[in-house]
DNA sequence: CTGCATCCTCTCCGATACTG
DNA sequence: CAGTATCGGAGAGGATGCAG
């Protein structure tokens, strides 16, 4: 294991910015279960705006990380779906998400002290 | 493992809020490799300022990722090292920079060709 | 239905100056 | 040495209106 990010951590920027920005990671694993229309996952993502969710999808295509195939009918009809590259990186981001899942009551906990501390000071 | 992040993403987000922001992972993976003073610490981080590194490192401290412990001698020697969970998150981190690094490329050109596309239409 | 353009607000973050 | 306080620019992101 690399157990030091100096060296490489440039690289490592892009796709943290990218996998830490509001909305990517919540979009990518919808696009987990499937094939989804614009209209599907703006009504799924709970809270997206429709411009954000615009701007997600386009960085996201952008990267490799999903296809966005538009059929030319009356009306608009565009899916998207994840690529492989982007298949490989909801599944190693899962084990970061299982990691705040297994330590989030020890991180609540520890703000909760932290905040008690600071507060009788 | 967790295919959907749906159902827990609102505390996969604190979590991913921490280690998805400017300077947390560079510190922590600092860090992994012993204990530090500020003043190294802000050495080795290239392009910190002094305040984001003082709030980065309040902010780890406040999740239990980070133990501070100040020396009262003069002049003030303050020392930063990683609580056991401030290791784990390293490791689990260190996935997802190890995923960075192997598809970077790819990324990369997906990129080149999405802007190309885009320039030629 | 899908998505772009505009405006406006709010937060992040760097620069700078000051303290024990 | 290790901070805190304050100001200001830049960019993220929401609301709204328009277009194909």
């Amino acid at each position: 294991m690399t157990n030091t990010l100096n060296g490489h951590s440039c690289r490592a920027r892009g796709i943290l910015d990218r996998v830490g920005d509001k909305w990517s990671l919540l979009v990518i694993s919808q696009l987990g279960e499937g094939v989804k229309r614009f209209t599907d996952l703006k009504r799924e993502a709970t809270g997206v705006s429709q411009r954000m969710l615009t701007v997600t999808l386009r960085n996201l295509e952008r990267d490799g990380l999903v296809i966005r195939t538009v059929h030319p009918v009356v009306p608009p009809r565009v899916e998207y779906e994840l690529t492989t590259l982007g298949h490989t990186l909801l599944a190693t981001v899962c084990s970061l998400v299982d990691w705040a899942e297994a330590n989030g009551d020890d991180i609540e906990k520890a703000r909760m002290a932290y905040d008690e501390r600071m507060a009788t000071s």
